[in-house]
DNA sequence: CTCATTAACGTTTTT
DNA sequence: CGTTAATGAG
């Protein structure tokens, strides 16, 4: 084939290499910017181009949805879009939802599952949790939510993991692990670990099943191949284990998943898994300029745990990075803004040139205040995501109920939606007796009349399950899309809404006019005749940044998980401070990931990098003073200029001189904005010391979160909250200079500040 | 049963 | 500080 010819030719050697090795194991260990997808969809293309593959045969498995549709979307760049239809490319989670969704009754599961999110999930483990007696204040659901999920990740199932159980909390989440699930069978429905977990069963119970796709799929391929965990590292091996045709692509320098159970000896052991793999590494970078590329490679360089790799560019030189030191977080929202402004009349870049990254969400709020000042458009990746707004998973959970009528959960979430009068004591009433009958609640919704029931209770239920049946046949031979019209149509949620006349209801209004047109366009898309289940499982597994558009021109604000992948000529990296970036610091992997996570950061820049942090930062609702990140300490000082033009090479001359003068003057060393340009104004001595102490006041004072006190040793604080009483009372106390304490109200002597 | 006010709570990241 | 869960009045 003449283009896939002209094709590689654009690519580098090593980039050839990765896209004509087809057979046998191969794994790419592909740098930040080395042109990975370029790799990926080059070699899928080769693969059909060159007939040694139908598209059919082959699949890929991404990590996010965004990167599946990129992917997809350069595929059918390169082969047109009918060569590429059947290709099954797509994250782990929906394209085995797919596979599942033919064998789902082999697994006790109709195939119009629900797919359970982290909330339903959460949801339903409160109530398990309720059911079991567990003290929802002693052991958080979230925590249970989390060592269920990491069990799963690892594949150990319930009654595997009960008999393993070391701990209370092992042994308490294992009681709801194996309730839990039953409950998802009971409801015909799989949360998203299922979804890895399920075909690994399957494939286990049915060789038979196994071979069929070990089959079908002749080359199966694998991006971000460091953020696998277990249960996907079991099921690509599995897949694979037939043809030996797989080809991982990942960074372990890029791993930054590992709470989510990434497992990075994946990546790093892949040799021991195939001994004949074929290693190939991309290694030229084309995004960055030279010094944002050094920086970089000398931060990551300080890991232990890594693969060895050299990443070089041809690009320029480029400008040193800046570092902006401020005194709290708004004057670091800011210098953002100005210098956004600044560089857009200077040098003529555009908002859409321009992202802010930050560790935390919270961080977004103060530069968003900034932005907005100063008026420049922006839009903030992640922070909810569409579907995760309550009126969308609202009308989500109806469409689910409508396809699986076993999914009480759901039903739960819709039976007094929009409010119909069937509030809490009602259902609970319900249920008890649907216990009572043995039979379902929606059995029970059902048949209402034949029981002692109020009459507008009654009456309320039919109109309900009216609504169900209706929908439900609509759902039969209609579009996905017009079954959500319907729904819209006779609950009236548009109209209610408007009538509320709040700016609140105005919002979900529009949400829900969004969603039915993003129902229309699946619609459109997928006119296959089972499209609301299809529809359904796929929202499920939406999350929000791939179908943002990208094309509008605003400043992009999201924290550097979601920046993963992405590149912007000017990045901002904020928020560069011990306790928020590195966020956890307590254990040399956790310290290791955070710094992948800075270097992730750095390497999205293309032509200007600027780096920040606040001395001092609102925390809880308190100004906090925060110590400089050591992430700066780790810095090439000759590639980082301040405000003032100085290198940080010699600041930290000053930096250290400063210290020596301090020593001799034999004074307290304050150990933060110790990179101040101001050293030398006294004035910083006196910002530290505590004010006088303010009136005694009496023993039996009541003391309150939020209040402010003074403490002999101490010094001022804010009193975070206040437990038990009398002569065993205890204040959580925030510090400002001493941190957080915890302490006898009795013995601290506290005096009240106004 | 719904709406209001209040208390508690937490801020990592995503399929 | 801002958001959500829990409580109490209407």
């Amino acid at each position: 084939m003449s283009t896939t010819a002209l094709n590689l030719d654009q690519l580098n050697a090593a980039q050839r290499e990765a896209v004509a090795t087809t057979e046998g194991p191969v794994m790419v260990i592909a740098g930040a910017g080395s042109g990975k997808t370029r790799v990926i969809t080059h070699r899928i293309a080769y693969l059909i181009g060159t007939r040694r593959a139908r598209a059919s045969e082959i699949l890929a498995l991404t990590f996010t949805n965004k990167a599946a549709k990129e992917m997809k979307e350069r595929v059918e760049k390169l082969l047109g879009a009918d060569a590429a239809k059947d290709l099954w490319i797509g994250t782990f989670h929906s394209n085995f939802a797919r596979l599942l969704r033919q064998h789902a009754e082999l697994l006790g599961f109709s195939t119009n599952y629900s797919i359970y999110d982290q909330d339903d999930a959460n949801r339903l483990i409160k109530e398990i949790m309720g059911e079991l007696g567990i003290n929802a204040q002693t052991l958080s659901p979230d925590t249970i939510q989390n060592v269920i999920s990491n069990a799963k990740n690892k594949f150990v199932l319930a009654s595997q993991f009960a008999s393993q159980a070391r701990d209370y909390v092992e042994d308490q989440a294992a009681k709801v692990y194996l309730r839990y699930a039953e409950r998802l069978q009971k409801n015909n429905a799989l949360d998203f670990d299922d979804l890895l977990i399920k075909p690994i069963e399957l494939f286990l119970q049915r060789p038979d099943i196994l071979e069929h796709y070990q089959h079908r799929f002749q080359y199966l391929m694998i991006d971000e191949y460091q953020d696998t965990n277990r249960a996907q590292y079991i099921v690509s091996k599995m897949l694979a284990a037939k043809h030996r045709n797989i080809c991982v692509v990942g960074d372990d320098a890029q791993s930054i998943y590992s709470w989510r159970g990434a497992d990075i000896s994946n990546i790093l052991n892949f040799q021991g898994d195939y001994p004949d793999a074929k290693i190939i590494r991309l290694e030229e970078n084309y995004r960055s300029t030279q010094t944002i590329l050094n920086l970089a490679n000398k931060v990551i360089a300080q890991n232990k745990e890594q693969l060895k790799k050299r990443l070089f560019t041809r690009n320029e030189e480029g400008e040193p990075a800046t570092l902006f030191i401020c005194e709290d977080e708004r004057r670091e929202a800011d210098k953002i803004a100005q210098t956004i402004r600044n560089l857009k009349l200077a040098k003529g870049y555009q908002n859409s040139d321009f992202a802010v990254f930050y560790r935390t969400n919270a961080q977004s709020r103060a530069i968003e205040e900034a932005l907005r000042t100063h008026g420049i458009p922006y839009q903030v990746f992640g922070a909810l995501s569409f579907y995760k707004l309550k009126e969308i998973k609202d009308v989500v959970a109806y469409l689910r109920f409508v396809l699986n009528p076993r999914d009480e959960e759901s039903l739960l979430r819709v039976i007094n939606f929009p409010a119909r009068g069937i509030g809490e004591a009602s259902v609970e009433k319900l249920r008890a007796l649907a216990n009572e009958e043995g039979l379902t609640l929606y059995e029970l919704v059902c048949g209402a009349a034949r029981y002692d029931l109020p009459p507008r209770l009654v009456s309320a239920l039919n109109e309900f399950r009216m609504l169900i049946e209706s929908l439900e046949q609509i759902s039969r031979h209609a579009s996905a899309y017009e079954v959500v019209a319907e729904l819209y149509r006779q609950t009236r949620l548009l109209e209610l809404l408007k009538e509320e006349n709040s700016p609140e209801a105005k919002t979900r209004f529009d949400n829900l006019q969004e969603f039915l047109s993003f129902a229309r366009r699946f619609s459109d898309e997928n006119p296959d005749e089972n499209s609301l289940n299809a529809f359904a499982q796929s929202v499920a597994l939406m999350s929000e940044t791939e179908d943002k558009n990208g094309d509008s021109n605003k400043v992009s604000l999201m924290t550097i998980h979601a920046a993963k992948g992405l590149e912007f000529p000017v990045v901002f990296v904020t928020g560069l401070e011990e306790k928020l970036f590195p966020l956890h610091l307590d254990d040399r992997k956790q310290l290791e990931e955070e710094r992948r996570l800075f270097y992730v950061a750095l390497t999205r820049a293309e032509k200007k990098l600027y780096l920040s942090y606040a001395k001092n930062r609102y925390r809880f609702g308190n100004l906090q003073p925060s110590l400089k990140s050591r992430f700066i300490d780790e810095l090439d000082g000759e590639l980082v200029v301040t405000e003032g033009g100085k290198s940080l090479c010699d600041l930290r001359a000053e930096e250290k001189e400063r210290k020596r003068i301090i020593r001799d003057d034999d004074h307290a060393p304050d150990d933060f904005g110790d990179l101040s340009e101001r050293w030398r104004e006294p004035k910083s001595k006196k910002s530290f010391v505590p004010k006088p102490a303010a009136p005694s006041v009496p023993s039996e004072t009541t003391y309150r979160a939020g209040m402010r006190v003074s403490h002999k040793m101490f010094g001022r604080g804010k009193i975070i909250s206040v437990q038990g009483a009398g002569d065993d009372a205890k204040a959580k106390i925030y510090f400002e200079r001493a941190g957080e304490k915890t302490l006898v109200l009795k013995f601290a002597n506290l005096t009240v500040i106004e």
